[in-house]
DNA sequence: TGCATTTGCTAAATGCTTTTAGCAGGGGGA
DNA sequence: TCCCCCTGCTAAAAGCATTTAGCAAATGCA
């Protein structure tokens, strides 16, 4: 019922070549001396048959399959890490590779088994990604394909794409300083574990280093420091509510949304405005930023560039680490000056 | 510098068989009348060199690559829609597959070009998902694979995994009435064009019918009906605050989570309490839910559950289109009885 | 003992493409 | 005229696993 599938030797036979000169001709080697006429017979051929390469030939052949694996983690535990997948995705597209998405929820077992089924299918490239950046672990399996580390690191593949926290955490301060706030700050999400880069992730202590330089630079210092293990919205809310019986700070810088939107929800209970009473900025440019009345102005991950340059250099050449700069996303929660 | 690939001849050769034996011993053929010796020597060999079959071979051999294709318009932009991917994924897994994601931005020409780069690549199966469940566009080409349809449907492939809409829309009444609600229900997130299955997706239209049957059996009534096009967290805000200056509703059923944020942000600065004075319960179980205070308690969309299915569809066999359940997750946005 | 099966295994073909090695014929130089 | 080189193309091997067809030895049965 289902027509045969049309392979390089039907192309040939109709245009009269062998299916060497078909090949040659049609995968575009340079060197070749055939005929102009060769070249037109052959595409003509091919285009009235529809023919299409057999890939897993073609692979079995070259070694070369036009796939990557895309080895996470978690796919979607915060949310917005598919923009990861996503970025990766179209970059994929457009040089003609397709992914493969493999999850490991980070169980070792499962990773072995990830890059095993990727490498079986003569994967042309790896990307290990991880869902808060930190240090991942990679089988210690023979992977003798290109690797990039996206959003995180790995001591046996250099080649890492990571975002710019260090320079996302002065933008934090300049743009408090662009907006006339200089004191009163109150700083929601501080962790002293997290800050020494013991536990979590090295990009987010970087993220306070970056803090930390700017207010040194700016001669500033925070009106309170409130620490947090999570940060999710209940701990903002609670915090917040804890710092205003005590003080009324001007601003409330949050190490992510979430912290932020508890602060909102602490703050409206409070009745005080945003940014009129209090302003607020925060990290990462979550979807719920845009979401909270006024907007909060964030700080942006970079998740969709930084998956698309993982996969950029994967297929180019590269050896550095690399850092995607992180936005800064205006929207209504600091005062317009 | 690399080694060279182990193949099946060699583990034949270590065994002191032919390839023809090893092979079948390693797939695992049930006809054969090989010894149990030749068994255990072929395992044996297999494992000590390592072995993994080459896959491209395999399928150039076999036409079939243990793996499929999950083609959707958008990975995430309704941000929990990759949970479609996360279940598919899981289940894929499980069944030794592995899955290539391709986006497609529900333009017809990389539609065209994903179908034919998975079809090169000779997948197993294709699953077209939907982020907004509707009739889903599947290119005119010749697709000889099975196919399913995920959060939408074709004409062509019959084969659909669909939330139950109809039931969930009955559920959401239900749950109102358990909570001893029977009047002064606002409905946010009308649109009669949606309902009547215009525009946007059939499933939204089932919602509706859903809850209209359910009032209905119950003998009840909508306060009001409150209309709007997109379903935004500002649209929620707009039309709480316009019908809380005319009334006052004991509860309002929102057509998704996004419009109860909205509507979480005007209750709260008209100073009502959720649930005591006014009790809110929505759909779609967005991440969101679980941050707002109180918790939104809201009928689920099974995202996860539905990935799987699909995979499970596509790889054992299906002809019906299979509608799954949709959880009522309970927070504190209805009051105890 | 003689013949038919069964058992246990293998040679070789197959799937489709890429690539190496090389052929036939024509032209140029000496 | 002879030799070499270039042009335009092709035959055949290689890449690796699966599968068909079939062989030799052992066993069963009469």
């Amino acid at each position: 019922m289902t027509k045969k599938r049309v392979t390089l030797a039907d192309v040939a036979r109709l245009a009269g070549l062998s299916t060497t000169a078909a090949s040659m001709i049609l995968t575009g080697r340079p060197d070749t001396r055939l005929s102009v006429e060769a070249h037109a017979k052959v595409h003509a051929a091919a285009a009235s048959l529809g023919y299409r390469p057999n890939v897993a030939a073609r692979a079995l052949r070259t070694d070369k399959s036009r796939s990557i694996a895309f080895i996470s983690d978690y796919v979607a535990t915060t949310r917005f890490a598919s923009g990861l997948i996503r970025g990766a995705l179209a970059a994929a597209e457009e040089a003609k590779h397709v992914m493969l998405v493999l999850e490991t929820g980070g169980e070792p077992a499962r990773e072995i088994q990830a890059v095993e089924a990727a490498l079986d299918r003569q994967v042309d490239g790896l990307i290990f990604a991880a869902m808060r950046a930190r240090e991942v672990f990679v089988p210690d399996l023979p992977i003798n394909v290109p690797t990039v580390m996206l959003n995180g690191t790995s001591a046996r593949f250099p080649v890492s794409v990571l975002p710019d926290e260090y320079r996302g955490g002065q933008r934090v301060v300049e743009r408090l300083l662009e907006a006339g706030i200089s004191d009163g700050v109150v700083l929601l999400g501080h962790n002293a574990e997290v800050e020494a880069g013991l536990f979590r992730s090295e990009t987010i202590a970087r993220r306070f280093a970056g803090i930390r330089a700017a207010m040194k630079a700016a001669d500033m210092a925070f009106l309170a420091e409130l620490s947090c293990w999570n940060w999710e919205p209940g701990h903002g809310y609670e915090l917040t509510r804890k710092v205003l019986k005590s003080t009324r700070p001007r601003a409330i810088l949050c190490l992510n949304d979430r912290l932020a939107f508890g602060a909102y929800q602490a703050l409206a209970e409070a009745r005080l405005s945003v940014p009129e009473d209090v302003a607020v900025v925060s990290f990462d440019n979550d979807e719920l930023a845009s979401y909270l009345r006024p907007g909060l102005t964030t700080i942006g991950l970079p998740h969709e560039e930084m998956g698309r340059r993982a996969v950029e250099l994967l297929l180019g050449e590269a050896s550095a680490p690399q850092l995607i700069e992180m936005p800064v996303i205006e929207r209504g929660s600091l005062p317009r000056v």
